[in-house]
DNA sequence: CTGAAAGCGCTTACAG
DNA sequence: CTGAAAGCGCTTACAG
């Protein structure tokens, strides 16, 4: 499916469609000009005596006015608009990234607009063609994407040609292409857990962590190794396991852990929240009680944690935050090559209390 | 925040962008007339040489043209476009509907908006407000929306302004506004799952179900009530529990059930997965395997369902299809108002075996 | 099959 | 403070 950079994309069918009330429209009944009207809706044009503003904005809403904005954009030359690039919407890490754009965006007077592009690189390429056509102020790249390095280059080409127009570029998420970057904060906030958790009485953790090599997964782990090493907590060996990101995955590793039970391991770290809840219930298969002797603790505090007794003490990254900020990069100039992070938030709760010792 | 209808977006401080290479460019690199070169990029267009249409191609190609929207726009009268109002994103209910329009948008050569509106329809008012600057070509409402009958009717109004403009509405969800509508099977989901616990040999349910009145609350039971009743099953008065519509709501409701124990109960019905795992937790709290002697069903299958043990049975509300159906409603022309229906499918697993007697 | 011209609905210098 | 005019980048009859 190689479409031609130049193919052209009309004609898919769709009705062509009368449209409502015009400047014209609103100018004539106000019996002032164009260009008057034109000004007077302007909130921030000076010039207009407010006799004809009250005559306009008076007419405007009698015809339910609302400006075309297709046509002011191809006088100003940019859409209103920032264009988002999201691997799968219902990725719920995903969605409150996008939550968070939607706010901002709104709130900047910009609409935003979304396509899918199912992690795959190229499929990136395609849809970043297709959104330059718009001419949106921003697009920003969220979530995870794989591919080759030959597609990773032809996403940056094609990416630096939308900059070279003029678009800005974010990512929201993981700091690994050549942009403004509002970072998702992974690595920080594993590093705070940990040392929250040093702060509680814990001494020697077990990790449990998807099987796969994911940058997220990767930025988990240093995190939790960093801090560890820093404060002097052992990991031992045989207290890493790898498992599928599932609850279930978690379920097996944790119920093997349970069984080997690793001398002095005293907290269970989760890479995930759903893995989090696999622990605890083979933690209580085995006859423990989550935060009773052993502590537990998940990461991300996107998915229903409150539901879960105890509750489970997680790691509360501001997915929403970075999308907003991925927009306040977006409007705001910038000679080089941004980056914003913010503080995750450690949340703890009943899966961790303070150890006696 | 009542803004005038009037009041005008511009200049949210915004700044202009240059843009790239334009349909003039393309037309002096292949040395035709702009008209030309529009054709030649117009898949659709007869009249092309197939020579002229091969160098305007390389042309457009080589500069990485890409046509304006915007301008395209203003010329045809409409965006390429259609809008989505969703009450949030991050509902994995609104999620999978989203993700539907997406994909079937990308499939019709349209972009997907969405704007946020956060349950209020004071605030849809003010969406839609903004959207109709864009000329979509459609809007499409999701999710569930709460406000005052004055709200309602204002609503309704700004809606039918949009669609004597020409524009499409289409709502995917409850059918309960008067136009086109993707329909959320909930109430059919609901009786084909009694019908096939029925037929599984199931006679006597219980239902948890949420104590606020939702509409889809109120359309789960209904259905079950309809095909229990149909069927000739019994549903004891003290059988239906209202709890809060979360894992430990039903796990409370369960757990008293439990106790109670009523005398033929032989499955518990839950109006939503997440209840239903609460509903297996309570069960084997009290000492019983889901699936075993009692059965438990959830339904929407929208959470991570395969991820509990046994299998949660529970109904696939086919949701992504709900969203791609609005966009083909959206996209096909109607004289009356229509209305989509998909038939929900009823996904047996462990936790509902087909009973001995 | 191709080109010159008009027009879509706006904004913005440029003159008053 | 107000208006006439030009221009944004396209598409589409209308003539060749």
């Amino acid at each position: 499916m190689t479409t031609d950079p130049a193919t052209d994309d009309r004609s898919t069918g769709v009705p062509i469609r009368p449209s409502g009330a015009t400047l014209r429209d609103v100018a004539d009944a106000a019996g002032v000009s164009k260009a008057s009207a034109s000004r007077a809706l302007d909130p921030t044009s000076q010039y207009v005596s407010s006799a004809m503003r009250a005559r306009v904005l008076d007419a405007a809403g009698r015809l339910g006015y609302r400006p075309n904005a297709s046509a002011r954009a191809t006088t100003t030359g940019a859409t209103a608009m920032v264009a988002v690039l999201v691997s799968d919407i219902r990725d719920p890490y995903n969605a409150e990234i996008v939550h968070g754009v939607i706010e901002q965006a709104g709130a900047s007077g910009l609409v935003a607009t979304f396509a899918g592009t199912d992690h795959a690189i190229d499929d990136e390429i395609r849809v970043v063609r297709m959104l330059r056509s718009l001419r949106p102020h921003a697009m920003i790249l969220t979530g995870t994407r794989s591919g080759s390095t030959v597609s990773r280059a032809s996403l940056e080409e094609e990416l630096a040609r939308y900059t070279q127009e003029g678009g800005r570029v974010v990512i929201a998420g993981d700091d690994e292409l050549p942009f403004d970057t509002a970072v998702v904060p992974r690595r920080r906030g594993a590093s705070a857990l940990v040392a929250e958790l040093f702060r509680l009485g814990y001494r020697s953790p077990a990790l449990i962590r998807p099987d796969h090599d994911s940058a997220a997964a990767r930025r988990w782990e240093d995190g939790v190794v960093e801090a560890a090493g820093r404060l002097g907590m052992r990991i031992e060996h045989d207290s890493v396991v790898r498992a599928p990101m599932t609850r279930d995955g978690a379920y097996d590793a944790a119920a093997g852990l349970m069984v080997r039970r690793p001398e002095h391991l005293d907290v269970v770290l989760a890479a995930t929240d759903t893995m989090a809840i696999g622990v605890m219930s083979a933690m209580r298969d085995a006859g423990l009680t989550p935060g009773t002797g052993i502590g537990v603790a998940g990461f991300d505090d996107v998915v229903g944690t409150e539901d879960v007794t105890p509750g489970l003490t997680s790691v509360d990254l501001a997915l929403a935050r970075v999308g907003a900020a991925a927009v306040e990069l977006a409007l705001s100039e910038s000679g080089d090559r941004r980056r914003v992070e913010f503080e995750p938030r450690v949340v703890v709760r009943g899966t961790t209390p303070a150890r006696a010792d």
